[in-house]
DNA sequence: CTTGACCTTGACGTCGGCGTCAAGGTTTAC
DNA sequence: GTAAACCTTGACGCCGACGTCAAGGTCAAG
């Protein structure tokens, strides 16, 4: 298929395609006439990838995972390094989740200095 | 006191500064030779952003308080303006904490997929 | 007089993940 | 033959909060 087609069926715009082969997560034969042709090993790329974005991960961390498709393997997530980065990115978020609940106690007692009652009331002011 | 007396003081770049005042945050009298002069309310300003923006704040979401503070009160958080950002932000911090927490689970989900066991215990792998 | 520490404006670079436009070439349908 | 729908590369734009460099002006101390 053509990069409309695969852009398409994974539900990205052919700028992103074209951004992920710049970027060297996923590569493409050319046909005669110079346009890019893909198979459904590579659509399944695609959908890693973006399946890896929708829950935070960056191109970088989802390059184990191509990587790992590409290896042969079946699935993006049973390679050392894929599990690598997985462990990495629960840390990361969690130390996210750790400051944001920091930040959020801080802005709600500062409110609640500001304006006694505006925390629990979801109304105006007092 | 000019720009590097209050950067210092403030713990900010002089950079910073030209740039909260670029974006109409803070304003400098000149003195003869074009040189910015502050006073302590312009310090008290800065630090006033700073800890705003300790918490998550985007200089827009600090210009409330900025013009609370220009308008003669003695706190920034004083104003109703200034309430509403804290509630805005508020929700919007919820709703971050609500999609980190699901990603995370999704995260730790597809890590116990991969790779049973890596999700409880600290070190490698299986 | 010169060094050095301060100050000025202007403008480009950074990061990620593309969007969007320009200026074309290719192929298919009618 | 020509319009429509594809495709190509290249390059600038965007967001936020500055960092960093250039090319100069100012001022006090030695």
């Amino acid at each position: 298929m053509r990069i409309g087609e695969l852009a398409r069926r994974a539900g990205v715009s052919t700028r992103a395609l074209r951004y992920y082969e710049q970027q060297g997560l996923i590569e493409a034969r050319r046909s005669a006439n110079g346009y890019r042709e893909y198979d459904e090993a590579d659509l399944r790329l695609v959908v890693e990838i973006r399946s890896l974005m929708a829950v935070g991960f960056t191109l970088e961390d989802a390059r184990p995972f191509v990587e790992c498709l590409r290896s042969g393997r079946p699935s993006g997530h049973a390679c050392p390094d894929s599990v690598a980065v997985y462990r990495r990115k629960l840390a990361e978020i969690d130390e996210e989740i750790r400051a944001l609940v920091a930040r959020r106690s801080e802005v709600a007692s500062q409110l609640a200095r500001a304006c006694p009652g505006c925390v629990l009331s979801k109304g105006g002011e007092p």
